[in-house]
RNA sequence: GCGGCUGUAGCUCAGCUGGUAGUAGCGCCAGAUUGUGGUUCUGGAUGUCGAGGGUUCGAAUCCCUCCAGCCGCCCCA
């Protein structure tokens, strides 16, 4: 009969234990940073009313990237291929009971429908961070020192990445009173600026012509994104610079985080309505984004009349491992178990269950043999398995209600009474 | 959705212009080693050559279709 295939499904991975331990590494590295930072963790489905999507997350992913389904009822779903419009919907919905502003994150896998390619796939993981209910400029200040923190944490040095950074009201400000852009057309504008670097001048030319804009004001533009903050803002008129929290973070020096200001920084989402930003691997060899976010604020009002700001952003495990693997930075899995015991006799499995419960009850990975193999086998087996001891029951030995512990890296080992072996090892693993 | 490259042993791969698959490396099994793994040495096993079709006396090799992977485009995290 013709087997199934074991591929995983197109853009989806497997995980073994070494892969998910170095997964799981990472992870907790992110969560411990984060939770400094008071947040705290929540979850949610994977699958949401498709409605949610087609209004505020962008065309693209609602019409193409979106997995969709109708279950049993004729409900249209969707699988969630981002968390944001989940969590505006959990936040919307139990605003009477939460405290803000609320700190919340989550870690879930999200699907999009696309091709693969490097750091692309069609399931990822990612750890989504927001601020809910605030408005004041000191939400951005704590997600930029917690984006700083959090490279830290993964090991990254300052001259690993970028933290390019831009604000949505400087640039609607400054396409409309110096480039001249119609209210209709800002977004166009926008997404051509967003794509500014990855197309040559002719088709953004073409694309900005388009758009209506004409000669004189393709210029300005031009000259408006090769402004520093301080030439931007002026041109983005009192108003923009006021209501800008980029500006007064980046004026008055309210972030420890190295951020850069980049005109060319948009973001796809439609929903952003203020600061955006991206962190960049500085590295010519892997130039790409490795997460970003940005602030948003009705989102909300999909859901509810309440106004209800956020301000956050997702970490994904694809991009990140491919930023750590470039500069070296990859956990070594740490795999259980610790200690394999054997016994080389059916007669010594009692003996075998029995020191194995008494070094968990000292919280060690402990894998007992299923069976008796010989002392060459067990100490094979071991070896594979990785386990750095081994207690070996034999002959010998068992007579005497002893075991022999072996150092499986350091290939020292001596006899130890069965009492005496738990607290051995326990100090023993310790000071590895 | 579009384009490029790739698909041969468990893994990484060699296989020239078609002649019926490799003493390859790693891994695996066994022995050296009937109380010692990892190192070393010796021996051994393993393939529907991604799938289907076509050309040919003959296809891993050439052609077509499909599938999958990687990379890029579109777009996006």
């Amino acid at each position: 009969m013709q087997k199934l295939s074991t591929q995983p499904y197109k853009g989806t991975r497997d995980f073994l234990p070494e892969e998910m331990s170095v997964r799981t590494q990472i992870f907790e590295k992110l969560h411990r940073t984060v939770e400094t930072y008071g947040f705290r963790r929540y979850d949610g489905p994977i699958l949401e009313s498709a409605a949610i999507y087609e209004a505020k997350s962008g065309e693209e992913i609602a019409n193409q990237q979106l997995y969709r389904l109708v279950d049993k009822g004729g409900r249209e779903l969707a699988l969630r291929p981002e968390m944001t419009p989940s969590v505006a919907r959990i936040i919307a919905g139990n605003a009477e009971q939460i405290v803000f502003p609320a700190r919340w994150y989550c870690n879930v896998n999200c699907h999009r429908y696309e091709r693969p390619q490097r750091g692309r796939v069609r399931e990822h993981w990612q750890v989504n961070v927001d601020i809910f209910g605030s408005e004041e400029v000191e939400a951005e200040v704590e997600i930029f020192d917690l984006v700083g923190d959090l490279m830290a944490a993964l090991g990254a040095t300052p001259d690993m990445w970028i933290f390019r950074v831009n604000d949505r009201v400087l640039v609607e400000g400054a396409l409309r009173n110096f480039v001249g852009v119609p209210q209709d057309k800002l977004v166009g504008v926008g997404m051509a600026i967003d794509r500014w670097e990855k197309v040559d001048q002719e088709t953004r030319h073409q694309t900005l012509t388009e758009l209506g804009l004409g000669a004189e004001q393709i210029g300005k533009l031009e000259e408006l994104v090769q402004m520093d903050l301080t030439a931007y803002g002026k041109v983005a008129g009192d108003e923009a610079l006021s209501r800008s929290k980029l500006a007064k973070i980046v004026r008055e020096g309210l972030s420890q985080a190295p951020l850069k200001f980049d005109p060319l920084v948009m973001r796809a989402f439609t929903y952003y309505t203020s600061t955006v930003f991206e962190v960049f691997d500085a590295s010519p060899e892997n130039r790409r984004s490795i997460f970003g976010g940005g602030r948003y604020d009705d989102l909300a009002s999909l859901f509810t009349t309440k106004k209800i700001p956020g301000v956050g952003f997702a970490v994904g495990d694809v991009t990140t491992w491919n930023f750590m693997e470039h500069h070296g930075l990859l956990p070594k899995p740490d795999l259980g178990p610790d200690i394999y015991v054997f016994g080389t006799s059916p007669d010594y499995r009692a003996a075998v269950r029995s020191v194995s419960r008494a070094l968990r009850r000292e919280g060690l990975r402990v894998e007992p043999a299923l069976d008796d193999p010989n002392v060459r086998n067990g100490l094979k087996h071991a070896n594979r398995l990785g386990a750095k001891y081994v207690v070996m029951i034999a002959d010998e030995e068992f007579k005497v209600n002893s075991a022999v512990v072996k150092d499986m890296v350091g290939s020292t080992q001596q006899t130890l009474a069965f009492d005496a072996v738990p607290g051995f090892l326990k100090q023993a693993l310790q000071a590895k």
